[in-house]
DNA sequence: CGCTTTTGACCCGCGC
DNA sequence: GCGCGGGTCAAAAGCG
């Protein structure tokens, strides 16, 4: 799990909200069928409730709305929430293999507060981090012979 | 030219 | 059963 790797730049404190349900256990998240009523996947199946996809939310301030995280999104629709005055925002990742989806809302109260909910698990590597991260490991690796 | 964003419509679950 | 709130789709526009 790669969750604690988030560069952000602009933000002064990060409060997790965060459910972390499920765990990563199930990690594999099924492909969503097509639209509309296939997408309940396994609905009563024996005493599992309905498949809650790992999800995380943290607060960031921030005053941008979009956090570059390493992965690429592709935002996919906006809503108007109640309870807030601003929209939230849905992106998806851009990954084929990979449909992990975040919520970004901002609070009505402070506006300079992001909240920002991932759901699900990326299955595949992140291009970006792994560029930051190999000189910092092969650093590592070296110092780690002495 | 291909990919992303925008935006209204559609769909579904849930509470009453 | 109906209405509301919230999540997603998809066509068209926008941008590099």
């Amino acid at each position: 799990m790669m969750l604690s790797h988030l560069p952000i730049q602009s933000s002064d404190s990060i409060d997790w909200v965060g459910l972390l349900s499920g765990c990563m256990d199930q990690m594999a998240a099924p492909a969503p069928a097509s639209r509309g009523g296939e997408n309940c996947v396994q609905k009563n199946k024996g005493k599992r409730k309905k498949y809650v996809p790992p999800r995380v939310a943290f607060h960031t301030r921030s005053t941008e709305d979009i956090l570059d995280d390493g992965y690429k999104w592709r935002k996919y629709g906006q809503k108007s929430v109640k309870n807030s005055t601003h929209p939230r925002s849905y992106y998806r990742c851009t990954h084929h293999t990979c449909n992990v989806k975040k919520q970004i809302q901002r609070l009505s109260k402070d506006k300079s507060i992001v909240v920002t909910t991932y759901e699900g698990i990326h299955n595949h590597p992140c291009e970006k981090l792994m560029e930051t991260l190999t000189p910092l490991l092969k650093q590592l690796q070296f110092l780690s012979r002495f």
